[in-house]
This record gives C-alpha cells, structure tokens and sequence, in this order.
DNA sequence: CCACCATACTCAAAAAAGTGAGTAGTCATA
DNA sequence: TATGACTACTCACTTTTTTGAGTATGGTGG
C-alpha cells in the first residue's frame, strides 16, 4: 500500500488540502502513482485518524472551507520505514501495448491511429516534465542543482518521468513506422 | 479492462493452458500486463463463458488433466473492437519512485541499497529481453525481421518492453551516483 | 443572465487486483 | 526416504482502484 506514502512524499514540502493535493498529484506524483481525488480525500482521513499527517481547517472569504495536512513526526518515520522495506518491481500497465501485442491479428490503421495519439501525448508529457525540471532547477545547471540543492526529490522522480515519456514517444514512433512499411509493401507487392 | 484483452492477444499465437498462460505471462505479457495466476484461470473461465476461447481437456499419463485454449472469432473480433476503441494512458506504479521522492528526508544509505537491488533486476530483465528478442526474430537482423517476419507484435511490445528497463536502470544508476555525491559532500565540507 | 468552470469536498458501489491457503500427483536430488 | 520443486489448478477473502454520482458556492465569458 503505497498510495500513502506517496500522499506522505507529496505533502513533504507543502502543506496542502485534498484538492490542492490532487493538482499536485496530477502535476508531479501521478508519473509513478496515479490517484483518483476520491482516493485523496479517503487516504487522507486514514492518515490523520493513524497520526501521520495532520489537518487544520482553513476559512476563506470567497471560498469553501479547506482542511490543511501536513505530515507529522510519526508521518517521517513511517515514510523512512517505508523506504527501508524492499521495494516491488515497478509495473508498466498499458492498453496500447496490449493492441501492439495483437498487431498481426488487427486493424494496422487503426493501430496507427491510437500510436499517433499516443505519441502525442508522450510529446506533450515531455514538454511539460522539461518545464517542471527548468522550474525547479531555477538558473543553475542540473548538476549544479542536483550536487547542492535542497530538494532532489521531485526532481530526479521527475527525470524518470521525462525518460519514460521519451520512450513511449520513441516506441510509438518506431511502431508506426514498421506498421507503415509493412503496410507499403503489402500494398506494393 | 484489458486483462481480457491481454488473455487473448497472449493466446493468439499457442493454444495454452491457464498454467501454460501464466508462465508465458511472466516472460512476455507481464512487461505491459501483470497479473497473478489466479486472475488468468478466472478471466479464462470468464472468456469461455462468454465464447471469446474455446477450451478442450487433454488427458496426461504422468500430468494432470489440464484445459487448452484458443481464440475463437467472437475473441478476434472483441481484440479488434479493442484495438478501434481509445487507448488509456499508460501508468507507472513504483514503490521506489515513491522513495526518491522524500529522498531529502529519509536514509539515503537505504534508498541506495534499493536502487541498487532495483539496478540489478532490471539488468538482468534487458538481459533476458535481448535473448527473447534474438530468439524471436532468429538469425535475421531486426530490421530484416521487422519488414518480413510474420509475428511482430510481441517483438514490438518486448522492445518497450526491453527500453523500459533499460529506462530503469540508467535511472536508477545516475540517482545512485546523485545520492553518493551529495553525501560525499557533506560528510567532506 | 445563464451556462460553465473552479474550488472543495462526500458518498456509494462495482470492478479489478492481490493475498493466502489448499489439493493432488510426479519427479529429481540428497 | 523425505524434501522440495514442478505441473495444474481451485477457493475464499481482502484490499485497491475505478466509476459515477451528488452538494454547495463564487467567479467568468458571451
């Protein structure tokens, strides 16, 4: 069970209410944890009634009330805990693969459809995982930022996340372009 | 839910039994579709109820009895309405991602004990990767086999398969050589 | 002014995935 | 000769994830 740590890793530098939290989680931590808001909230409440975060409600003018978490002291531990337990084999789960799997037995120009759709999804992750890097990185190089800066973190799950996009992108441009000359030669021959 | 999907794009090649399925689950479909032994019996039985695969009994003299299936039509067919329907993005999940994450604030000896276990199990999937796809396409060269071969969906999906742990490793190396230095520095200044 | 989007959540329920144990025979290894 | 590993499954149960709604208010664009 995972999903809070991954709730206690992402309120590690802010303090944030579920909904902020779900932003945060769609910008940053869905890359290698992906959660529905409703989880959020419910993960949340778990984790304030066991003592590891903790929650204060904040009044708004113009706004609905929102509730505030931060992690508490038990919250660290049981996140440092966490990382001394052995971790389970990361798990690629992936529709298209599933299509690409069946490429023979299929539609091809459909196949390429969905590729291309794909691939521009990989291509518009890559930019924004690129501008999250700039942002967080401010004016120095990455070394630089990586050798002295304060918060690593989010930035090296980050750079995992840009890689993975790549190669999405990649395979999906690669598969498209064998589905389209076997395409072309059938046609031809 | 592409269990069922994945279920019948593993058995459009072999006619195989839920065992048989298992084991060739973990070597190829896993990559972009795990799932534990018990899911494939009962999404099996699932799928002949609902005459996507057919099964046939086959008695053993030392063996158990065990069930073979195949694809039947109504199976293509459903693959192929899969294959024209959106695809969902893809997901990572990763426990050890979750860990890099709060690197800043937990032992960064442990967290580099786990990413060099995780290191050394992704070496050793491109490993078997490289031999599955020597294996596939034989003594062609990828490209002669990508333009001619007759099955190139599992090829396809095992170079994802294959980048994806490549992506693994050099990620897990650079952030080891990160969290090494940073403690170098400190331990130094 | 009215539709729509954003904030900030909650509730219920279904579907999917994972855990743990058990059955039962065969074969190799020590 | 017992120990464990492999074939070939089944059953019961829990946890996790997803789906789909619903509440309530305030601001924005046409």
């Amino acid at each position: 069970m995972a999903l809070r740590h991954a709730v206690l890793a992402a309120l590690l530098d802010e303090e944030l209410s579920g909904y902020q939290l779900a932003k945060a989680f769609d910008l940053g931590v869905a890359n290698f944890w992906h959660a529905l808001p409703q989880q959020l909230y419910a993960e949340l409440a778990r984790l304030e009634r066991d003592g590891l975060v903790t929650g204060r409600d904040v009044v708004q003018d113009t706004r609905p009330t929102k509730r505030l978490f931060r992690v508490t002291g038990a919250g660290l531990a049981e996140l440092d805990r966490f990382t001394a337990s052995a971790s389970k084999p990361s798990f690629l789960r992936d529709d298209l693969a599933v299509m690409v799997q069946a490429a023979d037995h299929v539609d091809a120009g459909r196949l390429i459809e969905r590729l291309t759709e794909r691939a521009a999804v990989a291509r518009a992750k890559t930019e924004l995982f690129g501008t999250l890097l700039r942002t967080m990185r401010g004016d120095r190089s990455e070394e630089e930022f990586l050798r002295h800066g304060e918060r690593i973190g989010p930035y090296l799950t980050c750079l995992r996340g840009l890689a993975f996009e790549q190669g999405n992108h990649d395979w999906c441009e690669r598969t498209i372009a064998v589905l389209r000359e076997r395409r072309a030669a059938r046609a031809g021959g």
